[in-house]
DNA sequence: AATCGAGCCAACCGCCCGGCC
DNA sequence: GGGCCGGGCGGTTGGCTCGAT
């Protein structure tokens, strides 16, 4: 294969993104949508390939990122996820809303892989590392998935007590004051986004059903469509879908722009079906949205205040949102989920379609979602019969082929 | 103040996969 | 069936920032 043919193409320019480059990006997106990634750069008057303009899009310019540094929820969720899914950026990312696997592979490499260490686990393995190492160093597709079966007697120990960060206002972008950081100043500023938005959600193209997919998502309900049961933590929203825990592939809805979509959980206001939000409501949203990221150096730290409660000092597991308590310490494999003992979550659980629901959760959750509870419970069933049956389900979009692994991995328990 | 090294992160590269012809 | 093309993913890297000296 190699390279992509429009990467033969000459004078296309490489490297860091100007801010004139990305308000075309940008612009050209929020009017018409991506549509064919390759065909983007010439519509969008960009001498850059199609896959720079994606990777632009996916990893910077959607407005629903969250930027900022990752909480410690998302850092330990990270590494369940990963426990499971090995490398499988995408997918850990698809449970983080807000968040890109570039980003998620930048924390672990250069952050988490080193806590882990530290802490006496190998960050391949998430096995102890007096233990006989079994794999290299090298990425690793799922061993770790297999390695969590036998971690079950040895209590995890994840990542060091979680400190809360810092609920510092994103000052990324002062307006006129460049920071120092100069090579992130050529990148679109808040103000830019939100002179983009305003205009943009004020404007005919805005209306348009081109722009339907990935900016009003307040008019999607993403649990609803994929049948997708969500708990909080905090204002972060933690999928109960084992489709989704297993394959980001499983979108919700076919959009123009489904890398908007990469998660299923964004945490944004829900409007009734059939009451959208008025015009201005978008562009406010999107304000928000914006203003909820941060910047990952310069005092950004915080920025998942708008969207992620910290929970103090809490760990992630203390809200015991995960299915395999054997992968967390004792303390945190002895707290139950409100109602539903953790040791019931379990991976068979979710392969046999046994996926209990707890009540507190069913009653928190929000109206939109309270509604999904028998497609949930359908999606779930589906997967029961996947797994008994080998049938894969019609609806569902999920990847047989992970799945198929993920319940190899687990199938001996 | 200058230099240096470590860390971080945006972007690129190479490959795989699926759809289409 | 095979080739082409586009989308997507994971690994890697170049360069910038920042703290230490």
């Amino acid at each position: 294969m190699g390279r992509h043919s429009c990467c033969y193409k000459q004078k296309l320019r490489k490297g860091l993104w100007s801010p004139e480059e990305d308000e075309k990006l940008l612009r050209h997106i929020t009017k018409y949508g991506h549509g064919c990634w390759s065909s983007v750069p010439k519509q969008a008057g960009l001498q850059r390939c199609g896959k720079s303009c994606r990777l632009r899009w996916i990893n910077y310019l959607r407005p629903d990122l969250k930027r900022g540094t990752f909480s410690q929820q998302e850092e330990n969720l990270i590494v369940e996820l990963h426990a499971v899914l090995g490398n499988r950026w995408s997918q850990i990312a698809a449970q983080l809303p807000g968040r890109t696997d570039n980003e998620i592979k930048n924390l672990w490499n250069s952050s988490i892989k080193k806590k882990l260490k530290q802490r006496g686990i190998d960050p391949n393995t998430h096995k102890p590392l007096a233990e006989p190492e079994t794999g290299s160093d090298h990425g690793n597709p799922l061993p770790a998935a297999a390695a969590a079966t036998s971690v079950k007697s040895k209590p995890m120990a994840i990542l060091p007590e979680p400190v809360p960060a810092p609920l510092v206002l994103p000052d990324r972008f002062p307006a006129g004051s460049p920071s120092g950081d100069d090579r992130r100043s050529a990148t679109p500023t808040k103000e830019f986004f939100l002179n983009r938005f305003i205009q943009e959600s004020s404007s005919p193209h805005c209306q348009s059903s081109d722009t339907v997919g990935y900016f009003p998502l307040q008019q999607l309900d993403y649990g609803s469509e994929c049948g997708v049961q969500t708990t909080s933590v905090g204002n972060l929203s933690v999928n109960h879908n084992p489709l989704l825990w297993l394959n980001q592939n499983c979108r919700p809805i076919e959009t123009s722009c489904s890398e908007f979509l990469c998660s299923n959980t964004v945490s944004i206001p829900n409007f009734p079906p059939g009451n959208p939000p008025p015009a201005s409501v978008g562009g406010a949203n999107r304000a928000q949205l914006w203003h909820a990221g941060g910047s990952g150096k310069s005092g950004g730290g915080g920025s998942n205040g708008a969207n992620i409660d910290l929970q103090g000092s809490s760990s992630f597991f203390d809200s015991s949102l995960l299915p395999w308590p054997e992968l967390a310490s004792d303390k945190e494999a002895a707290i139950h989920i409100e109602g539903v003992s953790s040791e019931d979550l379990r991976w068979p659980d979710y392969l046999q379609g046994a996926f209990p629901v707890p009540a507190a959760i069913q009653s928190q959750s929000h109206a939109p979602y309270s509604d999904t509870k028998a497609e949930s419970q359908l999606a779930v069933s589906g997967l029961s019969n996947w797994h008994h049956g080998q049938q894969q389900l019609p609806a569902s979009d999920m990847c047989s082929k992970d799945f198929q692994r993920i319940s190899a991995a687990f199938g001996q328990i």
